[in-house]
DNA sequence: GCGTGCGGTCCACTCAACGGAACACTTCTC
DNA sequence: GAGAAGTGTTCCGTTGAGTGGACCGCACGC
């Protein structure tokens, strides 16, 4: 679809979803619509790049390097580097599953994930996203932006991730606001069933929320309540630091 | 340098070093030795598809959406969710500095890190490339790798990284043929001074390394052959279950 | 055998990309 | 406060990198 050169690697580089392994050449050319002598071209250029990779079989597949220039990403590598002494000590406490959060638009990007062994298998993923309205950490943060975004994330739509995600405007506004209050966000199976979350929010110098973290469990064996001050402060020392580094 | 599109975008995002929160268009120019206004297109279309982002300031850095690319790369991805079990256990017990790395080409990756706290601040990060020859993980591999490797290895040259690095063919060879038996690699101060770790392979079903575990520790305060053990089983068992996944 | 899909290659046309030059702006320096 | 030197941004005439339809050889499967 697009006329640049740029565009359509681009357009063949995100053409990988979640689960390819590998894509075939014709694959590609079926998801992308660029023409085959051009994906042959794009991916042979690429691969010299090691930004993909040939496999024996002829497909296609992520390379390398890409991984190499995405750990490179100060958005995430600065956040993560502080933040892991704070993840680590969460989840030393709990070994419950951790996680810390990045806004991007009006949905989170996972940037670290600590995973708890008795702990619900949750579809959050390092480098995956979700919408901010039915996580923690996403209204954590959504508390703590400027109001300008809370409009873009209600004009965008509350989309229903669970029976309990709140998909009224006004229910998620006064939820907000009772976030603000105690700079703790509760998520009680609003992403996934039988899955409930305490998250709190990293704040810059501005008070504008630049990440968050949050500690999940099952809802019937894990009082999101009793762990809001660890989350907290965790939060807290984490925001302190950002702002003397 | 090169003359494609492809290849221009590519020299500006490889520009972006360690520790380069943001760079200057200038800054740019000067490190690709790309026109000025073709940077300031690419990056223009590079930040549309939030592969760089601008900063306020004018500034370039790597965008979000790089590092989501990135962790989708399956060569990671797979081994770090099998691995990521293994880790955990390793670093429960013994609270000290776990590393997953993969071989590309004569250097390897580092794919996971654990930090213990107490352990050594050793210069390896995920994403971050280091030497086969003077690592535990590096020499584990390569000790299982086709011979045509430890040649490309050997013609690479085997650069000093620390007073003990192997830095002698031979010896290289002796040692790679020890660890061949052993099952585990041992490394004593050739990475950094003061510094000792323990490593073993991670096979595939044809017996070639495909990645490699490892534990580090301060050399005085850390005995590796009483880890080694712990360490080979839980290579052993990453590499069944990638076999059967 | 023939049809179908695959990866790979060719090549004449054409428009996307190039980059020198000029611009507006800030920040120094003399 | 004129000037020099740095920055990011825009313009536009020229041109060769990129395009994609067509074709090749191959490996399947009915």
């Amino acid at each position: 679809m697009p006329n640049s050169v740029l565009g359509r690697a681009l357009t063949v580089l995100t053409a990988f979803e979640l689960g390819d392994d590998e894509l075939s050449l014709a694959e590609l050319v079926r998801r992308t619509g660029v023409a085959k002598a051009t994906v042959h071209r794009l991916v042979t250029e690429l691969a010299e790049w090691r930004v993909v990779e040939r496999t024996p079989g002829g497909g296609v597949r992520l390379g390398i390097r890409l991984f190499e220039l995405g750990q490179l990403v100060p958005r995430q590598l600065g956040l993560r580097e502080a933040a892991a002494p704070f993840l680590a000590d969460l989840f030393e406490a709990t070994h419950e599953t951790v996680h810390l959060a990045t806004p991007d638009g009006t949905e989170v990007v996972y940037v670290q994930k600590l995973e708890g062994r008795a702990g619900p298998r949750v579809p959050s993923r390092v480098g995956g996203r979700m919408p901010m309205h039915c996580t923690g950490v996403g209204k954590a943060m959504l508390a703590f932006a400027p109001p300008e975004l809370v409009d873009e994330v209600l004009r965008a739509g509350l989309t229903r991730r669970a029976p309990r995600t709140i998909i009224a405007p006004g229910l998620l506004s006064a939820e907000l606001e009772r976030i603000h209050e105690r700079g703790v966000a509760y998520e009680r199976e609003e992403s996934g069933v039988g899955v409930t979350c305490v998250a709190a929010p990293v704040l810059d110098a501005d008070g504008h929320a630049v990440a968050a973290l949050s500690i999940t469990g099952w809802v019937n064996r894990f009082d999101p309540e009793r762990l809001a001050p660890a989350v907290r402060t965790a939060a807290l020392g984490l925001s302190r630091r950002l702002r003397h580094l």
